[in-house]
DNA sequence: TCACACCCTGTAGTCACTACAGGGTCAAGC
DNA sequence: GCTTGACCCTGTAGTGACTACAGGGTGTGA
């Protein structure tokens, strides 16, 4: 099958498709007469794990390792185990620090409720107000967005 | 004081100060004579807002806003109150979307206890039966990473 | 003087995509 | 046969919010 009609059959985006092979998570296909790829049913099956995993949230690497386990029979459960448990704690930390931003912004969204002009807002106090309180830790389950924090995180080894 | 101070007094790091400068979030410093960046009170405060705001996992782009806003007295208030509003909403369906995953990743690790092979995992057997199933909608509030899914959105105009 | 912490600019990389440029292929319709 | 639009290709760059590094300058204490 051509790609379109793989993306299709996965709902994963052509140019991810691609992406994915360049960056080795899905083996490079056959190619037809016109060099168009051509994909066999372990493509649509493996596509479909690493779609699966990505749902949860699971970093690529993370897929990766787990596609190896995939590969071979002798591998323990163990290391999977772990894998899951890993994304587990990670998106319980996230739910922590979001449901802490979430209380905090619907008290933030209280300081304001009739319409006036900026200068009133307690909106904009609040938040100019936390510039003078930096050092007492006022920000404490939302101190660093943790959404963004890999976002330049460089693993560099 | 110096770029090492202001990272210190608000906890920002130096190169994030330095890329807050060149986007235009925080403006350019007075220079001291040996060329060192030279930050006043009102750019710790400004900073502080910007963490503050950060913090609440606010996009750059809306915190530029609600700076136009400090500084234009006569702003109404009625575009921050929307901002904080889509902010929170932004929140809350990241909320409900990593809810579902917790509850997924839950079953799915309930698929493994006992240590055995990788050929009989049954995380394993899950993840792979999902690519038997995809058209049956198996994906269902965790149909997509959420969570990535700006990573490389483009908002071209 | 030396060593180390800090500073500078400019560039590139992180993560997981996503978009685009420029060009080729295919098939249906005229 | 020609046109057109959908699909395909490779390669490159951009997204958002950082983060790291190269290469070089400054300041200060020992």
């Amino acid at each position: 099958m051509k790609i379109g009609e793989l993306a299709k059959a996965t709902r994963v985006d052509v140019e991810t498709i691609r992406y994915y092979e360049r960056i080795g998570l899905l083996p490079a296909p056959a190619r037809a007469h016109n060099g168009y790829r051509s994909y066999a049913q372990a493509h649509l099956e493996r596509l479909g794990f690493i779609r699966h995993c990505r749902a949860l949230d699971i970093p690529l690497a993370d897929i990766a390792r787990l596609l190896e386990f995939v590969q071979d029979p002798s591998a323990e459960c163990r290391e999977i185990d772990q894998l899951i448990d890993t994304q587990l704690a990670r998106v319980r930390a996230r739910l922590a620090s979001l449901q802490a931003l979430e209380q905090q912004l619907v008290m933030l969204r209280r300081q304001c409720g009739a319409p006036h002009r900026a200068t009133d807002c307690g909106i904009l106090h609040e938040l100019s107000a936390a510039a003078h309180e930096e050092l007492d830790g006022e920000l404490t389950a939302a101190e660093r967005p943790t959404d963004g924090g890999d976002r330049g995180r460089k693993a560099r080894t």
